[in-house]
RNA sequence: GCGCCCGUAGCUCAGUUGGAUAGAGCAGCGGACUUCUAAUCCGCAGGUCGCAGGUUCGAAUCCUGCCGGGCGUACCA
């Protein structure tokens, strides 16, 4: 309808005269229904332009305006407050959309914005150093979501995974596992650790000082002694220590996502970028464009060139290049392999890195702006009013296959997805299990459970609605706001998608399901008069379709019954 | 010090490109089930939108400066 409006508009203005042609046309849904259905400031905007009020304007352009749409579409132009024109639409159009809605069922919402473009979602993005924790699980919640979101605008979608498999992280994550082996042979003599929150734990006296503490990596040590017994005690290779240990995390991550319906499409990892070359590539490029210098025995990157206050190591003494090397040759991949956009969802303790990854593109000649970086805050597990701390390297933390089993996998996702990305998330634990049956996700699923079991009671008594129903004896106030919310859906994923903000999504289907509330409470359906009631029947599918398919973006279940 | 995020009802949070009387859920109080699911609906109460300036027809929203909280500011990832 905007679409429509623009024009029609922009008619008037240039019959009008002295409009600059670049004078943007702003249309929005006013808050208030008085204030029709949709609102321009036009005129208001154009009052110093012209050297009017916006009162007359507004008046001029009304006036105009009603000769002009079409009474099939709009009902009413009115002149409003300071200067607004607010424009109702003809009923007719409720009525078509309703039908076109019923008509596309499970697409509905879908549009086309990003068709024939397409799209890399990298998330999660977790090492595989151990279980995934509940961080990590906004991380693969959001991004999941967006992807879906650029799914349902018409991109074609890829998942990927990305993970160091290179570095010292590894080398000590197989470290901790070997000792843990070789303490298993026998005759390892032990220490006592004392964690930061006081409890203690008993290592090899060779355990790494940063190593891994959690009990699954006994599990894999003890796993991997049982398959090779004493074989690996002489060798120093530790290969298949670290072999070992990818593979059951990996397996215990994909495990994990699983339950959260996350699916990747792909994985990638930094030592196949060493062995393909990209790494030498991206240092070659870098210093081909005078990006680079040694010193201190140290390969560095000039970002004060990009307004930081220091330069960022790429190469250690060591020889070793630090992670943000490696992550500039990813994305030279992602950009290689042709991608027309590519988002990272990162946690925000990543802010500081990201803009040498991106900066490092553009001088390696890549259009940097296709990357766009969704960056989420915190999540803060209390537990009694206690902070839990998060940190891989502890033994004992909350993961987030805990937390699933302790609120669901539908109840988590909603929890990730119904706040902005930008706001930290106190997660009370405590709360989430006492409370999860008043999560307004069980709101969502309620309404639909009822549709459904609507649907059923029809079949009970023997009413077959008409598909053909006449709709425009949808007339009840409830009605007409019910529809009018539905018809907003693909606005609304379209939105979601466009600024990266799944919680667009849980917000808006809040909104559908309360207007179903009310309209079934205002409006019985079986029992009306038959072309009624079928209407009626037609109008509550078509909620149906909007909270599954809603809740299909968002990942989330939409149960026949409660 | 510098960079990013946040500060809105008792609590948790919405408030897309600046719009008309700032919203929702929970908690509180009061109503509504002989009816298709009361996990619902209706009503009441609850606010100096952290503070102070500025920009303009109009600011929770944009700009500046403060205050408070979080995260960064590694040859850790």
């Amino acid at each position: 309808m905007k679409n429509y409006l623009r024009p029609q508009i922009r008619s008037v203005l240039d019959a009008l005269g002295d409009v600059p042609d670049d004078f943007e046309i702003e249309l929005e849904e006013p808050d208030r229904p008085e204030h029709g259905d949709l609102a321009t400031n036009t005129a208001l905007r154009l009052a110093s332009v012209l050297g009017d009020n916006p009162r007359s304007i507004a008046e001029r352009l009304a006036e105009r305006l009603r000769e002009q749409v079409d009474p099939s579409r709009i009902r009413s132009v009115e002149v409003a407050g300071p200067g607004f024109i607010n424009f109702r639409f003809a009923q007719d159009y409720l009525f078509d959309g309703l039908a076109d809605l019923l008509a596309e069922g499970d697409t509905f919402g879908q549009t086309d914005v990003g068709a024939g473009q397409s799209a890399l979602v990298e998330y999660v993005s977790a090492n595989p150093t151990g279980p995934l924790n509940v961080g990590h699980g906004r991380n693969a919640v959001l991004g999941d979501t967006i992807a879906n979101l650029l799914d349902w605008t018409g991109y074609d979608v890829t998942r990927e995974y990305y993970y160091n498999d290179a570095g010292r992280q590894m080398r000590v994550l197989a470290q901790s596992v070997r000792t843990r082996y070789e303490a298993l042979a026998g005759g390892v003599p032990t220490t006592t650790r004392t964690l930061d929150d006081g409890t203690t734990v008993e290592v090899p006296e060779t355990f790494p000082e940063d190593g891994y503490l959690g009990q699954y990596i006994i599990d894999i040590a003890e796993e991997l002694y049982e398959e090779r017994g004493d074989a690996l005690l002489s060798t120093d290779d530790l290969t298949p220590f670290r072999e070992a240990a990818e593979e059951a995390l990996f397996a215990d991550i994909e495990q994990t996502l699983r339950r959260l319906s996350v699916e990747m499409d792909g994985y990638a990892n930094e030592q196949a970028l060493h062995d393909d070359g990209t790494v030498e590539a991206v240092l070659d490029g870098l210093t081909d464009a005078g990006l680079t210098y040694e010193a201190d025995g140290a390969l560095w990157l000039k970002t004060t060139e990009f307004g930081k206050d220091d330069d960022t190591v790429l190469v250690k003494q060591s020889g070793e290049p630090t992670y943000r090397t490696p992550d500039i040759a990813y994305h030279t991949t992602k950009f290689e392999r042709g991608y027309d956009l590519m988002i990272d969802v990162f946690g925000a303790d990543h802010h500081a890195a990201y803009p040498d990854v991106l900066n490092a593109l553009g001088a390696l000649g890549y259009d940097k702006d296709k990357v766009d970086v969704v960056l989420y805050q915190f999540v803060t597990l209390v537990r009694g009013g206690e902070p839990v701390k998060m940190s891989t390297r502890r033994a004992n933390y909350v993961t987030l296959d805990d937390l699933i089993d302790q609120v669901g996998a539908d109840v988590t996702r909603f929890f990730f997805l119904m706040r902005s990305p930008d706001t930290h998330l106190n997660f009370d634990l405590e709360l989430a299990e006492e409370e999860s049956e008043k999560n307004p996700v069980f709101y969502l699923q309620y309404a639909h459970a009822r549709i459904c079991s609507i649907l059923d009671k029809a079949e009970e008594v023997g009413f077959s609605h008409d598909a053909d129903a006449d709709l425009s004896l949808l007339i009840h106030e409830d009605e007409i706001a019910l529809i009018k919310e539905l018809l907003r859906f693909p606005q609304a994923l379209q939105n979601a998608a466009d600024n990266r903000a799944p919680h667009f999504v849980p917000n808006y289907l809040r909104d559908v399901a309360t207007a179903f509330s009310q309209f079934y409470d205002n409006c019985r359906i079986i029992g009306e008069e038959d072309a009624l009631a079928s209407a009626r029947m037609r109008l509550a599918l078509a909620a149906k379709t909007v909270l599954k398919n809603g809740l299909t973006v968002l990942g989330i279940s939409a149960p026949r019954q409660m």
